[in-house]
DNA sequence: AACGTCACCGCAATCGTTTGCAGTTGGTTT
DNA sequence: AAACCAACTGCAAACGATTGCGGTGACGTT
């Protein structure tokens, strides 16, 4: 072979044995002498042999991989995730293959097909913008193939997913802003086709609601591209009106913020004296950008250990048994940085 | 089998032929009559047939995969790579297997491991920092196997590589500096076990000698570590005597010179006013930050992409043939912010 | 009638590993 | 001496796909 890497046959004949004496025999299977177990282990070892995992996996069924499905690696939070799932999957002995979405649904079908040609064990996915329609998870998961959502959730009933609480994240910062003494809060949120948007609009809306503040439908804007440049763009419009404007932003994540950061600074207004603003995800550069940015935590890492943990959990109950849905929610942090500290 | 996938055997039984007929049928080998085949790939197209990759796997040792070997996906300079390598690697029919060393050399053979017993084509691989022994590397060469690096290259003859010009890209960023009038220039510098901590450090200084300036060898200063934190401290360290500090700084990357804004404020310091500053990678971040921070950018999706080009081709060559030794270097740019524009 | 030709198809081995079953020893028991 | 039981070990099929080689039958040709 390439590699002249040793196969068990290659063993069984240098010692004048069986392929089945060999692999019993490295596998301490008892019906084996010592001393047969004692010699091939050492050729073994001198040979430097390992098993074939491609065979291993046609034999079993069974791959010990696990697929990762995400829109982009790009995304910091992902990548926190990403770490997250692969210590897990590492330290179980399983591999992640990793495809990007690209937020689109089409790479999302192809992936999932090469990566089932693949014999993957499960899926962990995150879908793209463009999934509105479910049923090719749907196939799978009636057929109790093991997949574990996580941040962003699928309509689909029985489902096993990770999220983080974005109702109350987005509920919790916009209540900050509140209690630094913003009045006039818009809020520039997510595509509305996400979960995730929803729950952060809710939860913007609710904490208003509940310090007796009527929200302004013209402040809430959606922003469904997410890029720098778009908020930049839409503040800047938001803002045109010196007479009637906005003394916050809540934005839908930080990238979004940095956006409006610099379509406020750009129009001479101060933050946080004239404008507060906070963000979500935490993005590495949150605390690097000038004020600081006020934002909500999400805890990638964990979110990755826990979906992680979970799908092989599933893997290894049998099949045919279904697996009970699942909800777990994990907490956000908020993390209060000069963006909106009024004082 | 559990997905109740179709298997070519399936697809024999139902219409009576044996799976050598159906499985030339499906590849349209001639001495297939058109009547069989039409009614093999019906069926085939009727059971939504795919072939098994991994039975595949086995008969031909390859696996359609590669394996990616880097420090950590956070970086947002490596997901940018990932990303290029992907686009490329999909558009051939190649899959993508990823492996975060987190900087750690047994992490880094270990992976090396199991993703060989896992048939892997070939590597893509930025190898970790406490890499300084590269036999791991060296054994699988000399079997011929297609091993190409990028962004970090090991002390070995006759690799393939992809790299970004660091020289270059140093010596413009100081040019930079010097030309806007800076004259009394620190340097932050990489772990000097890296290639490139050490090409950026030759520019730096050729940029300087150049210009006739003599450098002040302590104000070149390692940042092992290239955190935010230990380069704040450096640099309060640094800017700590009033009579005789630098009046800017090259740092190795732009973590790092973050990490020296935030001291260089903190210290009651103007940039660029008193301070210029220039950075180097392009993170996310650094167009975000106040002020905005000049940087190298190195075209990471197009490192990515060369890579993989190179890697493909090489896996596509016949074994034995050897490949020749190639240095793909490409160009960096300065982009200009106002981190370092003194009028 | 005997032979050759051609189109079409199946057998069986192969990749590396696992595993149910059966076989071969040697020794012990009646 | 026949029977029996352990203790070891090997055979062969299986996972799914590919492929060299050989086989079958229907024709046409002499």
């Amino acid at each position: 072979m390439k590699l002249g890497q040793a196969t068990i046959k290659d063993i069984a004949r240098e010692l004048n044995v069986s392929s089945s004496t060999v692999s019993r025999a490295l596998k301490d299977y008892p019906g084996i002498s010592d001393e047969t177990k004692r010699k091939v282990k050492e050729l073994a070892d001198k040979l430097n042999y390992r098993p074939n995992a491609v065979a291993l996996s046609l034999r079993k069924s069974k791959s010990f991989t696990i697929g990762v499905i995400i829109p982009e690696v790009v995304h910091f939070f992902f990548s926190t995730v990403i770490s997250g799932i692969e210590e897990v999957a590492f330290a179980n002995g399983y591999n992640v293959i990793l495809c990007q979405t690209n937020e689109k649904l089409s790479r999302e079908q192809s992936s999932i097909e090469t990566m089932l040609s693949n014999q993957i064990d499960g899926f962990l996915v995150s879908f793209s913008r463009e999934t509105t329609d479910f049923t090719h998870f749907k196939k799978l998961l009636d057929l109790g193939f093991p997949i574990v959502f996580f941040d962003r959730l699928p309509e689909l009933e029985n489902t096993v997913n990770v999220t983080v609480d974005d109702y109350k994240g987005a509920y919790d910062a916009v209540s900050h802003l509140i209690e630094q003494g913003y009045k006039k809060i818009a809020h520039l949120s997510g595509p509305q086709n996400l979960n995730i948007s929803k729950k952060r609009k809710e939860g913007f809306l609710d904490a208003l609601k509940n310090a007796g503040i009527k929200p302004e439908p013209d402040w809430i804007i959606e922003c469904p591209y997410g890029t720098e440049k778009e908020s930049f763009d839409i503040t800047t419009e938001l803002f045109k009106n010196p007479e009637n404007r906005p003394d916050a932003i809540f934005a839908h994540h930080d990238i979004v913020a940095a956006g409006a950061m610099m379509a406020l600074k750009n129009l001479g207004l101060r933050i946080p004296e004239d404008v507060g603003i906070v963000g979500f995800s935490n993005w590495q550069f949150s605390s690097m950008i000038d004020p600081p940015l006020t934002t909500v935590s999400q805890p990638g890492f964990k979110i990755g250990e826990q979906a992680s943990r979970l799908l092989l959990e599933m893997i290894n109950t049998k099949k045919g048994q279904s697996w009970e849905q699942k909800n777990i929610v994990l907490d956000t942090e908020l993390l209060i940085r000069k963006s909106s500290v009024k004082v």
